[in-house]
DNA sequence: CTCCCAGTATGAGAAATCTCATACTTACCT
DNA sequence: AGGTAAGTATGAGATTTCTCATACTGGGAG
């Protein structure tokens, strides 16, 4: 993580997105901009998160770890979109970790300074209902629509979420159980790209060599990673 | 749709969510307990609602109209729950239609008069987040897990959440729908559930002969309808 | 260094589920 | 009365996906 001294470019993101109509005083002043390199993590379970953060620029992935103490995949982030609001506001929430699939940058409100002021801001709190309100309408509508599709098509869209540089390498276990299939059936399906000529194998990890063809069979499939809908 | 003049009942469903918790104002004497009996529409897409409901006794399901007309089942709340929230918050969020399963009984707020005040309520807008937060946490997380399921568990469990008075009715080609499976596979497990004597078949539609079985299959699906889950 | 575990990998047969074709019924419109 | 659309119903064959069995690998614990 990287802390970025650039006012023209926080002050480029906090306008693309819409950032200061999210709070009813002036944050342009306290917002840092951060930058998280690919693949670091942005949120550590169980650890609260330091900052309120909302996310201008990357993808992000959410995990949960389990009683058992393994991983499991449960969520994709793209901008706009706040890390760290249910734990501001909820204090009996779990957390998750959150890390970065490719850099990420994020504006950053110290909880510390700012979690009392946040909690009284009307204006943040209905902004975050909309967002949760809305997060959950598409999530419900693209889970059930998404049951519909194949593990192929469902899986093109998974890779092209998850590549960074056209790289995949997400760990088979737990594709497969955030995909709701075998591991067999995703490894099946994983060889048919292979040959196919749409991935290439090296070593442990998958070349992505025509997202076109990924494109084409995610075309129906809706992601709808979760995002906060700029006003 | 029937307004209950029982000051004790209100005040015991009052208690027994919490429901005066969820407001910095007093709400006792403001609320009206309403019945929406079984099967009754509570909220009509696309008109807004006129109250803000909490439900306190009963279970319901949330429809939306597509685009062409049909209508394809999204959820099911069971209480403590709000309804109504979103469309309050969200200017900007489309309605959907919530009905009745079975007789249902809810608290409610006339929007008209309270809605500047609930904007500005900070412990009320801090509760909704945390329903609306806590709420997808549950849908991803049981949507990822049920997609493991076959269609004869979660179609039990659908069957023991939408029945009324052992009474299954709904449409088969909406249940496909939202469970995701094709409808010819739907009326196959159907028909297996029927030979098995766990169904009874009468005109269109079913009566629930051994719900202890149907409870077995279900057991590991997590259905987990909406809830507000009281503090 | 060896043991053991998690993750990876592959085969074979079984099951769950899908697609397509085809009817019948009811409600509603004209 | 005829026409149409939606919902219901059932069969046959094709696909998708699962379960189980079996191995190989790399890395951490002792």
């Amino acid at each position: 993580m990287r802390l970025i001294q650039n006012d023209d470019l926080k002050r480029q993101f906090i306008a693309e997105w819409g950032y200061d109509h999210q709070f009813s005083f002036d944050v342009v002043q306290a917002a840092q901009l951060y930058l998280f390199p690919a693949k670091s993590i942005i949120v550590r379970a169980p650890d609260r998160p330091r900052d309120l953060l909302y996310l201008v620029k990357g993808k992000t992935k959410l995990y949960d770890t389990l009683a058992n103490g393994k991983v499991a995949l449960i969520d994709f982030f793209t901008p706009p979109c706040f890390i760290g609001e249910m734990e501001l506001l909820d204090p009996e929430s779990p957390s998750f970790t959150v890390q970065a699939i490719e850099d990420c940058w994020c504006l950053a409100l110290p909880m510390a300074t700012y979690r009392e002021q946040l909690l009284r801001d009307t204006t943040f709190l209905r902004r975050v209902c909309q967002y949760l309100g809305r997060k959950n309408t598409r999530n419900i509508k693209t889970f059930s629509q998404n049951q519909a599709f194949t593990l192929s098509q469902r899986l093109a869209g998974f890779i092209l979420l998850t590549a960074n540089n056209d790289v995949y390498e997400e760990k088979h276990t737990q594709v497969a159980q955030y995909l709701g299939v075998s591991y067999r059936h995703l490894l099946y399906v994983l060889a048919d790209f292979v040959k196919q000529g749409v991935l290439e194998k090296v070593g442990h990890h998958y070349l992505v060599q025509r997202p076109d063809v990924l494109a084409r069979l995610a075309r129906e499939v809706d992601w709808a990673p979760t995002t906060a809908e700029r006003e």
